[in-house]
DNA sequence: CGCGTATAGATATGACGTATAACAGTTACG
DNA sequence: CGTAACTGTTATACGTCATATCTATACGCG
């Protein structure tokens, strides 16, 4: 019974082309869709490895840090412990990484990466500096350390968003 | 290759302090990090809506273009049509939106909102805008220009191998 | 007109990522 | 000692997302 319908054009109609111009106001959004196109990249970019995006980052980081334990891992990876094991099974089971007892407590595992995992470090690296250096190439040193500085800042933000 | 360790500590050791400084040189793993932290905050802006990321960029979209058809959404939403009907039933049953027959195609619904949508889109989307000042307040205009130049760059290097 | 193909939306289902609970072995501490 | 806390593990459940299939309708063509 309201006749105050806004519409200007016939109910039912269409629009040809479609508007996202109140998201496009939200850095978050702009980021959310630069992100999925940078993810889906490297993934396609470590496939040749038979690395996904998770076991890429546990192989370097357990390849930077030698002898750390699992929960470790987890915690840089900001995964739960119980979703680590089946990365590391992964890994051992390819014989990328070890598994050796920690020498100062008997519950933890000490790991690091084999000949095999390192080698493997260095070539997934390079296609993954590869398939970075795709995305930077249209911005400048300075327009990259910008952004970088400022994820850095939203990512330094994380505990005290969360109240 | 064998006397080559850098290791400067005994094996099984586990490192007091984790090392990312490889993954530290990827801007990808800056804006996976700073994406987790907005989208984490982003929730809980909305959850006082009981609208979760995805339906509320629902009904923004619908807001922004009565009378489009359910294809349409799912495509600017970059979801497959079977997962955006649950949401458009959500929406609906709450008589946030309604799915009138279209017009010129009898296959095909005309999603608007009603006027509860519309309040809901209003309340949410300032959420969202208060939401966001927190991120981009300690950056400057120029700052988040640059972000957000570079980051639909990044998008815009998608859609060139898909059109 | 009749027939085959294509499209819009809906349903069911499986794959995947992720969070929680509970357990065994070990360590820390009162 | 004995209780609590911690490490890794298993089982499990939930949410997200993609695929296959179905119906109704639209379109193209002889």
């Amino acid at each position: 019974m309201a006749g105050s319908d806004k519409i200007a054009k016939l109910p039912g109609t269409p629009p040809g082309r479609i508007s996202d111009e109140t998201l496009r106001q939200f850095i978050g959004y702009y980021m959310k869709r630069a992100y999925n196109v940078i993810q889906s990249d490297l993934v396609n970019a470590l496939k040749p490895y038979e690395l996904r995006l998770v076991t890429y980052s546990a192989l370097v980081i357990i390849h930077d840090n030698p002898g750390l334990r699992q929960s470790q891992l987890a915690d840089v990876l900001a995964i739960e412990r119980p979703n680590l094991v089946v990365i590391v099974d992964e890994l051992e089971q390819r014989d990328l990484i070890v598994r050796d007892r920690s020498a100062v407590d008997r519950r933890a595992y000490a790991l690091r990466v084999t000949k095999a995992g390192a080698a493997l470090y260095d070539a997934a690296t390079k296609a993954v500096q590869d398939h970075e250096d795709k995305f930077c190439a249209g911005m400048s040193p300075e327009q990259r350390a910008t952004v970088l500085d400022a994820m850095n800042s939203i990512w330094n933000m994380k505990t005290e968003a969360s109240s």
